[in-house]
DNA sequence: ACGTTTAATTTAACGCGTTAATAATAAACA
DNA sequence: TGTTTATTATTAACGCGTTAAATTAAACGT
């Protein structure tokens, strides 16, 4: 079971994230699960309620004798976040309270071949209308997580792939989206937001593990004790350009035989297409933007026992079970997480793979058998991640925090 | 460069780590250098000169006007660590003061098949044979880092692998070593330890880099600002099990095709007793505790132009180098350090191909130029390391310090 | 009903870091 | 030689954590 939380490193963000994660605590109970002395939680729960951000809201079943256990609580409404991913194919958006429930949401087109000016405006447009909708005032939210695919300058605020048109390299994205929005924005991985957000809705049972994400590519992140693993510049775990083995496909990055290449949803698209009877019956439509929705044609045609569609998706789901192996070997990890859009429907298939992989193949798997979970939420856990990043690591103790750009 | 330095969490504990690794500094370079302040500096300096451990030693030659600075040292003598670092094939011993020179060291048989009992007696004749020739006072000792190869729990100070010999699986060696030795001992992994001991010598620019460890197996190590990544049971970057491109040998750990069964010392060598015209001319012995001296005899064969034995090093090499790719690009480094005994003579050979590879295949290479360097002291590195881990992480302002078994 | 017991929370004193102000020292200069 | 000035080191006041002791509120036992 998590024992602390990730996210801030101070006393008072830790006490938050912990009341964000369980609900309703006590005074004892956040001492316990902090570490930290009553003295200090009576100290810091006067701060947080005189701010606004936390109220008492009834006392606790009584456990024998002895005063009752006063419970605390979140004000939901001191705070909103607003999580946005954009990936090729699809655009999620998620809008949380302080509490960490999500009050709206909305899916759109993805960025497809776009320059990232028009995709701004259209982010812009459904954020402002979403909040408006929802009744929230803009000066209570707390700003916004942009989440990307991909290597990123997460300082800068900016993407370091020339990736979906050359004209997002370099962009600076966080900037412009903040100055239109009128609130800060911060960057960050799909992989690594989606973890979060997987373990925010409760889907792992463990505070270390890694996570592989697959949309239109395929991203990997790793958190141990509740931290993210970023490594030098932020852009770790890039688990969809390992080369395994004996794949020979031309990638993106220049290599070839990436896990990208050979077996990421628009690879086992293009198989499809290239099996002229199989394309034709389950009509697969092949553009660039409909890749996702291709894939679960598939997905949907081998769960009705369609044999060439398993055989792609399996041939896939071998190299999604190889790559985990090299992930959990190297980062010393137990438990894998599978999440993403491209596991709405194949994901059992999936999982099934990868344990298989990982039970035959992890290093420790005589001392702790490894688990494979399945995302409860695959579609929006990345968005959902990014907005928790949000309310995780602004300040929140201040009127109105300043318009801070970069990442924490 | 590096900012920090490495080890303790505590002040005084960095502040040590800076005078080691610096020689002498003043109060303000050290306020600069731990971003911490002057007045912090002056008390902790203060309790510092108290327990004996740092003294003034003059002044800094005087830069314009104003009060000069007065220079702080370590006392070499305050307390003494022992490094032993054992592998099948050798067995290294040193003895660092506590300013860090090295004072004393040995190097004997390795563990060969023996069991646990043996070796441990041997150690304990050898460690304390060392400390009486340096006329080093036992309680002066403050303790002893244990390196070895492949998993380990360092909690409990046992190994979790069955080589060289089933008994060696959980077996007490931190508590048994402790208690005839009568000094606390921690147990570390060899790449680790190498990688914390060649950060020492100097020889890495940088306090974010991996490290690929090569005596008789194949291991790995990554440094993250100074930090060693440690995963969820400190037995991450086993690098020597990750399957690459097409492998199909048998390894120890069940599965195939493991870098470790393709690249290894053992490997080679076998390879090279299959060509007997080759095996005959350099003198392969083909012995399990000649293994390092067999691979010498194959690099030096390489360095005068031998063809045979450089195809073979040439492969082990390309391993090697994915292997390396992998690591950079899930860890997100762009610094790669090659040490062990391995590379004494044909340390040029790897760090080529893996420089090659890496500027072919590292994804993030058109960002930053990613750096191979080779260990400075490819063979005591790691006993270095483990010696340094004591002299950092363990308490160093009592009199005399807990018999503390555990790792910190 | 009322003192005792138990558990939760609060208060008090202190440790170790901070920032701001002060003291000490030697070069620069009249 | 005495004063000014720049630099280093120290002291003073305070913030946020700690531990130890005190206070509060319910349940138990007679």
């Amino acid at each position: 079971m998590a024992a602390t939380g990730a996210g801030r490193a101070t006393t008072a963000g830790r006490m938050l994230d912990l009341l964000r994660t369980q609900g309703t605590l006590s005074r004892v109970e956040l001492a316990e699960r902090t570490g930290l002395t009553p003295a200090t939680i009576t100290n810091t729960v006067r701060r947080l309620i005189d701010a606004g951000l936390v109220h008492e809201i009834g006392r606790g079943h009584q456990r024998g004798r002895g005063q009752p256990r006063r419970l605390l609580e979140l004000d939901p409404a001191a705070w909103h976040a607003v999580g946005i991913q954009v990936d090729r194919t699809t655009t999620t958006i998620v809008v949380l309270d302080f509490a960490g429930t999500r009050v709206a949401g909305a899916s759109l087109r993805g960025s497809g071949g776009e320059r990232p000016e028009t995709t701004i405006a259209a982010l812009v447009e459904h954020v402002t209308d979403l909040l408006r909708h929802s009744g929230i005032a803009p000066e209570r939210v707390l700003g916004a997580g942009l989440v990307t695919h991909g290597p990123q300058d997460r300082e800068r605020g900016m993407l370091l792939t020339a990736q979906p048109d050359p004209a997002w390299l370099e962009f600076p994205l966080t900037r412009t989206l903040a100055e239109r929005l009128g609130i800060p924005v911060l960057l960050e991985n799909d992989a690594t937001a989606a973890a979060f957000g997987e373990q925010w809705a409760g889907t792992v049972p463990a505070d270390t593990f890694g996570l592989i994400y697959m949309a239109s590519g395929i991203g990997g992140g790793v958190i141990v004790d509740g931290e993210s693993y970023r490594g030098r510049t932020s852009n770790a775990v890039e688990i969809g350009h390992i080369a395994l083995g004996g794949g020979r496909a031309p990638c993106l990055c220049g290599n070839n035989g990436c896990a990208q290449a050979e077996a990421s949803p628009g690879t086992v698209v293009a198989q499809a297409l290239a099996d002229a009877s199989l394309a034709a019956r389950l009509g697969i439509r092949g553009g660039p933007e409909d890749t996702l929705a291709d894939f679960e044609r598939l997905a949907r045609a081998w769960r009705t026992g369609d044999r060439a569609a398993a055989a792609l998706l399996e041939r896939s789901a071998r190299w999604i079970g190889q790559a985990a192996v090299t992930l959990v070997n190297l980062f010393d990890l137990d438990t894998v997480v599978l999440a993403g859009p491209a596991f709405a429907t194949a994901g059992p298939l999936y999982r099934r793979q990868v344990a298989a992989e990982l039970e035959q193949r992890a290093l420790t798997r005589a001392l702790s058998r490894p688990g494979v979970h399945l995302a409860a939420n695959v579609e929006t856990a990345a968005a959902i991640g990014g907005a928790l990043h949000v309310l995780r690591t602004m300040p929140v103790d201040v009127p109105r925090p300043p318009a801070v750009i970069g990442s924490g």
